[in-house]
DNA sequence: CACAGATGACGTAACGTTTCCATGATGACG
DNA sequence: CGTCATCATGGAAACGTTACGTCATCTGTG
């Protein structure tokens, strides 16, 4: 049915092993018997099992990648990097999706282990590792992205969330808020709590009243949540100036729901994001929000994988890393003084205007 | 190193067949023996390797997607609703990206072939099938998303396209428009002639004066393009007062380029975008555009070829099917009558208004 | 009791590569 | 001219699985 390497032997009346090394570039072989071998090749077909080099060889060429969601562009930009990054590098992407579940995704581990992926980038979905462990049990190596898992033994590449959520808030108490929501995301995720420790870390800082600053946890990062969120955040927390959705998504729904409520961005409510997708600077108003260099990211994830695959295994006891790469706030028009700035400066002056003053 | 299914055989004194079929799940294997089996395979660790499943069964479970671009969510979304019905059905899906190069597009089915998938889906970077039918000699099943090429022999899942834009155009026309833009794609694409050839049709049965309604073709769909066409039209073709951007991101680059010159939209001039992403309704103004059921699309494509995968050889010869999926107009808040609509109007009334009555 | 049919297990042959080892052939060098 | 290294090639083993033919054992039946 399908020509194999036997039968491009058998038409050029050379061996197994001499066609195979001609056609894969051994050096050991005489040109003009790689021409012949070539040429009836061409002639004949051929195509190489890639399965059966695999077997033999104990390479796949190809990658696991792992994300909770292959419509959030946060994650496919990712994916994007690091195709591109790994195609160049004579390596296949497996995509697998898994939908923010901690079952599929230790499954999902486990497939790509049976299929011998040579690596595998991962966003985990709980902040426990070590289903994970045992899932990878035998030595594949996995590089974390986004999120980080109490895994031991894996890289991660990470934005530095924490801080991004200090400046974003440092930015809000700077123009004179002093009542901030957050909608966060799920609870369990290590970008919620370090988003949410960068917030309550500048909300002390600054000396903000703890219970004037509610932070609300989710079930998802998505549009709905921050829309729900936000209703709640107007009913019960009549104070509140600004808020902060913790994900570009999160925001577009607070928008939506702000509009509905007939309230003006930024004047009767300032808005801030998370991340800084193509379209955010098209919305009304556009959006201030704080950009993570993803492609940066990806492309270290990409090639902090490659190198734990080509290490020989002698010198593997290197030290798992964590990269913690630093983002920019960027300040669009939804960010402003709150209407009631005046009254909030007559009567504390000092921390309003100069909190970083002591 | 790794359990292998010998160890396993060894472990429990039995033969290498018996622990396959126990593990495989085949009727004819002692409930007592098969309890045995998965103990030791427990014990041991053991992992089957899908390589050489694959090699040895000649099924890979493994479907191949290529698409142009990972980060657009035209693409990605077809990829996220393909990827969960496969994985349903115990199918991996291996990604791959050919950034709109040809050359690229037929290297990477050549390398999915190469790797024995067990179908492809493919978004063809142009409409010459004669080098991917070459590509893909042997009978791999193939099913082409939202473009066609002229391959023979494979299916095509398509959005009616032709369709979408003349009815924008008509939706424009009965608002009085009569001097309309379009900004095309790359003019090789089969979206773009569709796109562009239902426009031109809309154009005739409205009698739109035809040098009065410029078509551009660009480098791209993207936003970047989108801005410089339209650019070009307002220094170029001063009397159009409604621009048809045949992509959500070409709109957003234009409504970018629309803002910088000061023109609102849609009282100096109306915008239409082509599809329907989750963000185009956060835009300021909300755009109308045409969308497409594309999670339909995505899932008929992914049974489309589960069908071709499962259907046995034999009864091979039924006919390549080309299905067209219609879409719906919806009307937001980026059109409305142009400024000079009473003028026109005074003009020639018939046909502004009635433009089906003849 | 002999025998057909079912059942469960075994061993071996593939699947299509790569890789290693053995074998000639060739050329260099003392 | 003999020795040794080098090179080109052939052949076979191995990778880990599934599939197939064979065989022993057991059950029920005439």
């Amino acid at each position: 049915m399908m020509t194999t390497l036997k039968d491009v032997a058998e038409h050029t009346g050379l061996g197994l092993g001499t066609v195979s090394r001609a056609l894969s570039g051994h050096p050991n072989v005489r040109p003009e018997t790689r021409r012949r071998v070539e040429a009836a090749a061409r002639k004949l077909g051929y195509q190489s099992n890639g399965l059966a080099r695999a077997l033999r060889s104990n390479r796949s060429n190809s990658i696991g990648l792992i994300i909770p969601d292959l419509e959030n562009e946060f994650y496919t930009t990712a994916a994007s990097v690091v195709q591109g990054l790994l195609a160049g590098e004579g390596f296949r992407l497996v995509v697998s999706c898994s939908n923010n579940s901690p079952d599929v995704d230790i499954e999902l581990l486990g497939t790509l282990i049976e299929n011998r992926v040579d690596g595998i980038i991962h966003v985990p979905c709980t902040p426990d590792g070590s289903d994970l462990v045992r899932a990878a049990n035998p030595r594949v190596p996995i590089v974390e992205y986004a999120r980080r898992s109490s895994a031991r033994g894996v890289d991660s590449v990470i934005g530095d969330d924490e801080r991004g959520s200090a400046e974003i808030v440092q930015h809000l108490v700077d123009l004179g808020h002093r009542n901030i929501a957050v909608i966060a995301g799920p609870s369990g995720l290590s970008t919620t709590t370090d988003r949410v420790s960068g917030f309550e870390r500048a909300c002390r800082r600054n000396r903000l009243p703890k219970r004037g600053c509610p932070v609300l946890y989710g079930p998802s990062y998505d549009a709905h949540w921050g829309e729900v969120a936000t209703s709640q955040i107007l009913d019960e927390h009549p104070d509140v100036t600004a808020i902060f959705a913790s994900s570009s998504r999160g925001a577009m729904g607070a928008l939506k729901a702000l509009r509905k409520r007939g309230l003006a961005v930024p004047k009767d409510m300032s808005l801030v994001g998370f991340l800084n997708p193509a379209w955010l600077d098209v919305s009304e108003p556009p959006l201030t929000t704080y950009e993570l260099p993803l492609n940066d990211m990806g492309n270290m994830t990409a090639r902090l994988l490659l190198d734990r695959i080509r290490r020989p295994r002698a010198e593997e006891p290197s030290e798992p890393q964590v990269l913690r790469f630093d983002g920019r706030l960027i300040i669009r028009e939804s960010t402003a003084a709150p209407r009631t700035y005046e009254l909030i400066r007559s009567r504390s002056t000092l921390d309003a205007t100069a909190p970083r003053s002591r």
